[in-house]
DNA sequence: TTGATGATTGTTCGC
DNA sequence: GCGAACAATCATCAA
């Protein structure tokens, strides 16, 4: 579970690539922690180098955890200042490539990362690559560091069986002394294994945990207060799931315009999914809302400008939605009658994957991909890609700041080298949504810096074959995330990604939820 | 300010 | 087969 979790983060880091990586740690490790939970405790000293994100005391900061201690009181809290951190827009490059180049430069001769630490790099690590992708910036060599962190974590959650860290690199996992494994495993796995200790087999596709067994209820429960859950999502108090009949919404009332999180769930959980399809749906919560978290603000600004735009568009379907339901004296008439004059209903589209962030392919020439392909364990490659179709996490590639040209990017990806620089730019049928023109140009700027011809190569990033592996040998598979084909590609992540790659991809279109199948039929 | 509601996806179960 | 419920989390809105 937690292995598949940790590739989960990985992938998703894959498809959120970016720079924003030490950042995130910081603000992932400082959220946990200041919650009095910390997902995994640290052991030993951690030094967030690497993570400086321009914030030098970071990279200078020796945290020691007292990892013995089941106190949270015994966890330092790192003088994390994410407030004070600058806005996205802010870190340039040169921060960026320092960082880029302490993580991809700074490991020892023996491939080990003296400075980077895992420690601070647990489930939020996938936070780090998101944010690192959220300004665009290919902090590729952080990549592989963040994933061996994860799958280092995966290692000590599971180091009973063989996993997918078998087959990579030991970089990490030669950091991995048996206590912080062990300590992950505590930290990190715990609450998992309990939370989620489904009835089900440990193999079962269900990862969903069963609701019905009271006793895994009450183990949760207990998990839960013991461990303090930053988000202690199953709040006994919280509304003893008052039978919320889900009234019968008119279909043809106008959707109610979905909250810029929810977008970056899109955007995010399907990469997770990818990467992790055994991640349960509270594991996927998690991680993105760390990542919602983390995210920058100006790239939450990017979500909810869109969120806005459509709410408006919302009213003003609803205004006509509601005129036309007065004007109409009988109401089943009226709305029959009103789901033709007025088609509000299709103004927000369903669901409607916003996966066009330029997954970690979209940063790496194919002939990087195939490197690291070849230089990667096919049995790690098989392990990492799953027993599950993976394929999503390939065309749902979380795409905060870069949606503006993501769907291009993300359109290239199964496509040959020459074919994809044709696709860089932007589609004709591109979205009238105004931009946010604050992240526009360094979005811009980021990708061509992403699609150099030189991007970081494979020995900067051990460990991509298997995202790069496992997204494209993932992106012919149906796609799980839903879309509709009426999408308008007004959201952050591109619609239009989706769309394109369909096409590009001649794979049919991405099954789509069988309510938004409908929805979008009735309609 | 706070609580309720709805949204995200995927699975399960009942009708 | 379809739809509701459920999981964790956040945003939004109304009171």
């Amino acid at each position: 579970m937690q292995q598949h979790l940790a590739e989960a983060v990985a992938g998703a880091f894959s498809h959120c690539l970016g720079f924003y990586g030490m950042r995130l740690g910081l603000l992932f490790t400082r959220r946990w922690c200041t919650a009095g939970v910390s997902p995994k405790k640290f052991d030993g000293e951690s030094t967030y180098v690497g993570m400086s994100d321009g914030n030098p005391e970071l990279l200078s900061t020796s945290q020691t955890y007292n990892s013995q201690s089941e106190s949270n009181e015994d966890y330092e809290i790192p003088p994390i200042t994410p407030p004070n951190l600058p806005e996205p827009s802010l870190l340039h490059l040169g921060d960026h490539e320092a960082s880029y180049h302490s993580l991809c430069h700074g490991l020892a001769p023996n491939g080990l990362l003296p400075a980077y630490s895992y420690q601070a790099m647990d489930l939020p690590a996938i936070m780090v690559s998101n944010m690192l992708a959220q300004d665009g910036h290919l902090l590729s060599g952080q990549l592989p560091t963040i994933q061996e962190m994860v799958h280092s974590e995966v290692a000590a959650y599971d180091s009973g069986r063989p996993g997918p860290l078998l087959g990579r690199p030991a970089m990490l996992a030669s950091h991995m002394t048996a206590l912080s494994q062990s300590q992950l495993i505590s930290q990190m796995g715990i609450r998992s294994s309990i939370a989620h200790s489904s009835p089900s087999p440990p193999g079962s596709k269900s990862a969903t945990p069963s609701p019905s067994s009271s006793t895994q209820e009450e183990e949760s429960d207990a998990h839960f207060k013991i461990s303090g859950e930053k988000r202690p999502s199953t709040d006994p108090g919280k509304k003893a799931k008052n039978p919320k009949k889900k009234k019968k919404k008119d279909p043809n009332e106008p959707q109610k315009p979905v909250s810029a999180y929810a977008l970056f769930f899109r955007d995010t959980q399907a990469a997770i999914k990818g990467q992790n399809p055994s991640a349960t749906f509270g594991d996927v919560s998690k991680i993105v809302a760390s990542m919602w978290d983390s995210l920058g603000e100006e790239q939450k600004q990017a979500y909810k400008r869109k969120t806005e735009a459509a709410k408006k568009e919302y009213l003003k379907a609803l205004a006509a939605y509601r005129a036309s339901l007065v004007s109409k004296s009988p109401p089943d008439q009226g709305e029959a009658k009103s789901a033709q004059v007025n088609p509000p209903a299709k103004m927000l589209p369903p669901k409607q994957p916003m996966y066009a962030m330029p997954g970690l392919a979209s940063f790496l020439t194919p002939s990087d991909l195939q490197a690291f392909r070849s230089g990667a364990s096919p049995a790690s490659l098989a392990r990492t890609l799953g027993s599950k179709a993976l394929l999503p996490g390939l065309s749902t590639s979380p795409p905060p700041p870069s949606f503006p040209l993501s769907p291009s990017l993300h359109q290239q990806l199964p496509l040959p080298p020459h074919a994809q620089g044709a696709l860089l730019s932007p589609p004709l049928s591109m979205s009238p949504a105004p931009q946010p023109p604050v992240l526009a140009a360094p979005m811009a700027l980021q990708v061509q810096l992403a699609m150099s011809p030189s991007p970081p190569g494979p020995q900067d990033f051990p460990h991509i074959s298997d995202f790069s592996s496992g997204s494209s040998s993932r992106s012919p598979g149906p796609s799980n995330t839903p879309s509709s084909g009426d999408w308008d590609g007004s959201f952050p992540s591109g619609e239009r990604g989706i769309s394109t790659c369909r096409l590009c991809r001649g794979s049919p279109p991405p099954a789509a939820s069988p309510k938004n199948l409908q929805e979008t039929s009735a309609r």
